[in-house]
DNA sequence: GCCTGTGAAGCTATTCACAGCT
DNA sequence: AGCTGTGAATAGCTTCACAGGC
């Protein structure tokens, strides 16, 4: 048993290792080192070789690490034995946006279902994705066998979707509201705060504007 | 001078914390205990009087915080002395919800142009934010004073776009692309990347699962 | 020589726990 | 009694540095 549960720092960065690993395979590359998949990364070769430990997979002193087998190692820690629905409520811009980035991406894990509070933009079909009024997401979420929910409805309305969803059996979930949910424990949230972003991006900016001026 | 670089996520929890007074401060509440603030952020007591600390305020042990003086100290850390200007690259659906979201915020920290690459998306205005074709980053920028930018393009010009807009004067990147910038030193990166993230929700939701299954 | 895997060290961030105050 | 501010302890994450292998 590996499957002992990772820090979710390392799980991040093995998403984007195997993103890159994908990349590298479609251009024809079949080994790769630690440096080289550090420096496409943006991380120290160190922090890649512990990370790959983590998947219990290991390398050639000689050759590096084969592409194709890491990404099959990384598949093996990250996704599991069964494909994962998700589903999306808030159809607006960012729902929009979500929708179109997600359809047909990894069989493993894919938007199957969208809900939206406005009569107008429901019961149709965007990206491959059928729009259902709230009412029915409880029995949807249920039927489908959905376990992760993507939350893209105003601030207001998200503690409420947050429940609802839950309810019904989520486990997981993408929060774009900035504001805090208030969740029970099992449940495993991951905020996507632009404005708290945005004022720290912000604030290093100034730090840095400031560093030149100031030298 | 309290301005010593702060922590990032730092930075973060006293972006939420602010506007968690202002949510109070309109309800008219006059003073919060750390523990209250706290459970409104979703984090310990003791993390809210240490980041509370970080901005050089202090409360009352009878009355806790004081809402208007404690968001006016976050304030005065994470504003600075200068309203910064912000730049948005690529006007898709993501794009717009950022200007519809950012519209007429904060005074400090707003908005102040767009650019795309198509000829059908530029030289209109969206939500108060004129949209620009590439050619004109540089110089407006430049004329503009621009010191953040947001990139929501695609995954192959994210890298183009970065480098434009850093020769042309920005020290800070909210960065929506999938993946890794290549940035000097001087410029602060800050990825939002939605796939890595709903991987990562998709990994903890399914730990959730079996933990529930398994007990 | 240059790689991987990894114990140990180093760092950063968070929490504990209590003195001091009202 | 119940709060804040904070030194000290703890936990978590990253990097160092080197043994082992080709």
């Amino acid at each position: 048993m590996l499957d002992k549960r990772l820090p979710d720092r390392t799980v991040g960065r093995l998403s984007l290792y195997r993103r890159l690993l994908s990349e590298l395979r479609k251009r024809g590359v079949s080994h790769v080192y630690s440096h080289e998949l550090a420096k496409a990364a943006g991380v120290t070769a160190a922090q890649v070789r512990r990370d790959v430990m983590a998947t219990g997979y290991s390398g050639s002193p000689t050759r590096g690490y084969e592409v194709e087998e890491l990404a099959a190692s990384i598949g093996k820690v990250l996704d599991g034995p069964a494909r994962q629905n998700v589903a999306l409520v808030g159809v607006g811009n960012l729902g929009r946006a979500m929708l179109a980035y997600f359809s047909g991406r990894r069989p493993n894990l894919s938007i199957v279902a969208a809900f939206d509070s406005d009569p107008g933009r429901v019961n149709r079909v965007i990206n491959g994705v059928r729009c259902y009024p709230m009412g029915e997401l409880s029995r949807v979420v249920a039927e489908e066998g959905i376990t992760v929910g993507v939350i893209a409805v105003p601030t207001t309305a998200a503690q409420e979707v947050a429940a609802a969803l839950i309810r019904a059996g989520v486990t997981g979930l993408l929060n774009f509201a900035p504001t805090p949910l208030h969740t029970p424990p099992h449940v495993y949230v991951q905020d996507m705060d632009v404005t708290t972003s945005l004022e720290r991006v912000a604030y290093f900016a100034r730090q840095s504007s400031e560093k030149n001026t100031g030298a």
